[in-house]
DNA sequence: AAGAAAACTACACATTAGTGTAGTTGATAA
DNA sequence: TTATCAACTACACTAATGTGTAGTTTTCTT
């Protein structure tokens, strides 16, 4: 038996998924909410095994909740149901903890299969929206390529990112200043930038500078 | 009607492909080969549509394989065949171009079913591999402080980000440069820096500026 | 409605950054 | 040897940056 939490504004919608899901016989819904404060002190998030929730809630939103439920231990499985697709919503649902991620079109048997699919440890969302996180992987693939920066000009693309001055980093590194301009000039023509922050901003983002 | 080419070492499993695909009547094999190297020579990839490999192939790696052709400008979606399941070759693969990550005993229906969704623009991929691509979502999530920037002044630190000066963020945001001056000083303060770049090189530590 | 805080606009000024151009030196390859 | 090239040094100049100080408007708080 699956126990589900709802949490939804639009009392129409609502309504709508309650008895969907309230008809099959492995569900069991043990709460409905129009805000996630209600579904809060209510106590059923804690004894749910799956909550469905909207992102555009009033108050405390989607993702917010989403992060919450996350914090505390709960095992319950969240999935998100919106209206929005853009890179926020998807990625801050995601982000948050939700493992499903579902257009408010959804048609009732294909709520029933995603919420079983859920259970069995899947990740229920569109087709279009899974690639869209697949593609958001290759953001974090390390580059290397012929942008690659000498070891020097890596030492002064740090101090850049540190903000100092050219003249400081002449004397940390006993070059002229001219010197350290030399080198600098070669970081920008290397990565197509035209000043420091954006030579920063690439080196951290193409895994140049270290994160930490 | 899909042109698809396989890659794959083990001759049991490419025959078994072949004909499975073969079969059906909206796809055709033109091209079914057992190393990359093989297949590159013969020019078929150019043409395919979608491309079925393995992971383990000698030489050139399933993985390498389809880093290579995602860098010639080919759209062919490439689904990846593995008998592993681990982090290395899931993470490699989809980050390398793969859009489908399937495990070697899949049944003759799913195959098929997987490259028709495939070329519907989703992702397939079993529910547990999905989970796992989702769980490593949780790693980029944005750090939480006090030092929390508002929507403007993060809107702002992204510009800066991108080298753009003052004047001409003063333009995007429709404010004057003084008054993006004013927030630039809140940015820095809050971040404890003096300068662009040492406020993106924080920015992105911190999480603050996202990657996508 | 009054007061306080936040969100701007404005001006000034010393530094720093970015870029063009040019010369020097030492190592390397033809 | 001679030519080339990377790694500097040097100078000049404009644009942009960082910061101090001050005034105005808008938005909350009570």
């Amino acid at each position: 038996m699956i126990r589900i939490t709802i949490i939804e504004d639009n009392n129409f919608a609502k309504t709508a998924w309650e008895s969907t899901l309230g008809a099959e016989k492995d569900f069991l819904v043990i709460g409905s909410y129009s805000s996630f404060e209600e579904a809060m002190d209510s106590g059923s998030i804690k004894k749910s095994d799956l909550i469905l929730m909207d992102i555009g809630l009033p108050g405390i939103s989607g993702i917010k909740g989403a992060e919450i439920i996350s914090g505390m231990n709960s095992k319950a499985l969240i999935i998100m149901i919106s209206v929005q697709d853009d890179d926020k919503s998807i990625f801050g649902s995601l982000q948050s903890g939700a493992i499903g991620y579902l257009h408010k079109s959804v048609s009732p048997e294909e709520l029933i299969d995603a919420i079983k699919l859920a259970v069995k440890g899947g990740s229920p969302m569109t087709p279009q929206i899974a690639r869209r996180v697949l593609k958001s992987l290759h953001k974090f693939k390390p580059k290397y390529s012929e942008e690659n920066l000498t070891e020097k000009e890596t030492a002064i693309l740090n101090l850049l990112g540190e903000g100092k001055s050219y003249k400081k980093i002449a004397e940390d590194m006993f070059l002229s200043v001219d010197g350290i301009k030399y080198h600098i000039r070669s970081i920008y023509e290397k990565l197509h930038v035209h000043s420091r922050a954006e030579a920063v901003n690439k080196g951290l983002k193409l895994r140049i500078l270290s994160k930490w």
